[in-house]
DNA sequence: AAGTCATTCAACCGCCTTCTG
DNA sequence: CCAGAAGGCGGTTGAATGACT
C-alpha cells in the first residue's frame, strides 16, 4: 500500500486558482501569519490541498514578490549560480530577492537554456558545446551577446566562471567523488565567504534594489503589494507602499474586486 | 478569419528531507 | 532510534496566449 495522499483527492479542487480563492487565502495568511499548511485550507474555506495553497502563496502571492521578466543583472547571477549550484532552483532564488524558485526554474527552461544553446554553450555544464555542435550554432547570436558583456563585465564573469574556479556539478558528480561529498561541497558553496568577487558584488546590488529585501523575512517582510498582484495592481488609487501599512481588514473588504481569468 | 504550431508559465505530482512524538 | 506526518523541492504537464500561415 502506498503512501497515503497529503489530501483527499475527491474534495480538493486543482487548477487555477480564483480570485476569491485568492483573496481568502491572503486574509487567512494576513490574520494567522503562515503555519501549518495542512490546516490552511480547512481553517481558510479552501477546498484546496495545502500543498497548492503553499505553492500558491510561495509563487504568486507574496507581497515580497518581483513580477515580470528577469533583468539582465539578474539573468546573468542565474546563470552563474546554475554553473555552481546545478538544478537547485530554491537555493538560486534564495539568492535572487523577489523571486521564486518555479520562476527562475520557468526562465532557465523557456529562455535562458536557448539563449546558451544558441552561443555554443552547454546549459547544463556551462562549457562550450562539442566543436561541430557549436559551429552548426547562429555565430551571429553568440557575437551579439559577448558585445552586450563587453558593457557588462559579470557577464564576462558568468562565461568564464568555470574556467577560473570550480567545475561543474554535472561534471563533478560524474566523477569518482561520492555524490554525498559532492552536494556536501555544493552547499559549502553558499557561504558568501566563497563566492567571487564579482558575484558578491552582483548580489550586493540586487539586493539593494529591493530595499526591503535585505530585512529578508519571507514570512511577511514586505516590499511592494502592487507588484505582487496584478489585481491589485489596478487599484493603486489605495497607494499602499508597505503591506505592513495595511490593515488586514481593510483588504477584506476593499478593493478587492473579483479577478478575471 | 480560421487553423495550426510554438511558447510561456501556473499548477500539479511524486520523491526526498526534516520534524515530531 | 524509529515511524509517520508535514514541508520542500525539482520535474513535468497542460491551458492560455501569441505568432505564423
Amino acid at each position: 500500500m502506498g503512501r497515503q495522499p497529503c489530501c483527499d483527492k475527491l474534495e480538493v479542487k486543482k487548477g487555477p486558482w480564483t480570485a476569491e480563492e485568492d483573496k481568502k487565502l491572503i486574509n487567512f495568511i494576513l490574520t494567522n501569519g503562515q503555519c501549518c499548511w495542512r490546516a490552511v485550507p480547512k481553517l481558510a474555506g479552501l477546498r484546496r490541498c495545502g500543498k497548492s495553497c503553499r505553492l500558491r502563496w510561495t509563487n504568486y502571492l507574496r507581497p515580497d514578490l518581483k513580477r515580470g521578466l528577469l533583468s539582465d543583472a539578474e539573468e546573468n547571477l542565474v546563470i552563474d549560480l546554475h554553473s555552481r549550484l546545478g538544478n537547485r532552483w530554491s537555493m538560486i532564488a534564495a539568492k535572487l530577492p523577489g523571486r521564486t524558485d518555479n520562476e527562475i526554474k520557468n526562465h532557465w527552461n523557456t529562455h535562458i537554456k536557448k539563449k546558451l544553446l544558441k552561443m555554443g554553450i552547454d546549459p547544463v555544464t556551462h562549457k562550450p558545446l562539442k566543436k561541430e555542435e557549436a559551429a552548426s550554432q547562429d555565430n551571429s547570436s553568440s557575437a551579439e551577446y559577448l558585445s552586450q558583456s563587453d558593457s557588462d563585465h559579470n557577464q564576462v564573469n558568468v562565461l568564464s566562471s568555470n574556467e577560473n574556479s570550480i567545475s561543474s556539478p554535472i561534471e563533478n558528480s560524474c566523477g569518482d567523488e561520492p555524490l554525498l561529498q559532492e552536494t556536501d561541497r555544493r552547499y559549502d558553496l553558499l557561504s558568501n565567504d566563497s563566492w567571487p568577487e564579482e558575484t558578491s558584488l552582483l548580489m550586493d546590488a540586487l539586493w539593494e534594489s529591493v530595499p526591503d529585501a535585505q530585512n529578508a523575512n519571507y514570512d511577511l517582510a514586505l516590499s511592494s503589494w502592487e507588484d505582487s498582484s496584478s489585481w491589485f495592481l489596478d487599484s493603486q488609487d489605495f497607494g499602499f507602499n508597505c503591506f505592513n501599512e495595511i490593515e488586514p481588514h481593510a483588504l477584506q473588504i476593499s478593493g478587492m474586486e473579483e479577478k478575471e481569468y
